[in-house]
DNA sequence: GCCAACGTTGGC
DNA sequence: GCCAACGTTGGC
């Protein structure tokens, strides 16, 4: 099993609106970049869990875990002319783009913020610290552990 | 809202 | 296949 963290504008679409969702569960959707969809594609499976990461907000950071319950199908929106994740170039039977689906597993009482992420070594070096683009990352065991326990010890 | 960093595109 | 230009992301 993996570990894996994905980012989301929460404006677009954050936590709090998969906590929402039928059994808490959705479509993680409209990812365009290629090594993310690599990554993605080939390599989160069902059942791997998932740091969600608030970007581009006020409070910037970890705020919550995530199951994979499927794994990679093609992203139906890439084939919606109305949506705005169309992407012509892409050809039903060879998709540029995939989805995956997600369950809320738990959010956290408190974001753990970037602040906090950047000053333990061990969380410092998440790859969304070093390629500011990657939004489907892989997380190792200790660094996922690192976040349980900042999370456990975090601001109160 | 600004600006730096990076991924993608397109001309050669 | 290189690389400059462009657009987008994302932290502050």
């Amino acid at each position: 099993m993996n570990y894996w963290v994905f980012k989301s504008e929460p404006d677009a679409y954050g936590i709090d609106h998969l906590a929402a969702e039928k059994k808490k569960t959705a479509r993680w959707d409209g990812i365009r970049n290629f090594q993310a969809r690599n990554n993605l594609r080939d390599l989160v499976k069902k059942n791997d869990l998932v740091l969600f990461y608030h970007s581009s907000c006020k409070e910037i950071g970890i705020v919550g875990t995530m199951e994979v319950v499927q794994a990679a199908y093609p992203d139906p929106a890439q084939f919606d002319p109305d949506s705005k994740y169309y992407d012509e170039k892409s050809e039903p039977d060879n998709p540029r783009w995939y989805s995956v689906d997600v369950r809320l597993v738990e959010k956290f009482p408190e974001v753990v913020p970037t602040k906090i992420l950047k000053a333990d070594p061990m969380t410092a070096e998440l790859s969304i610290f070093k390629q500011g683009r990657l939004s489907i990352a892989s997380v190792s065991a200790a660094q996922w552990e690192a976040v349980r326990r900042l999370r456990a010890d975090g601001p109160v």
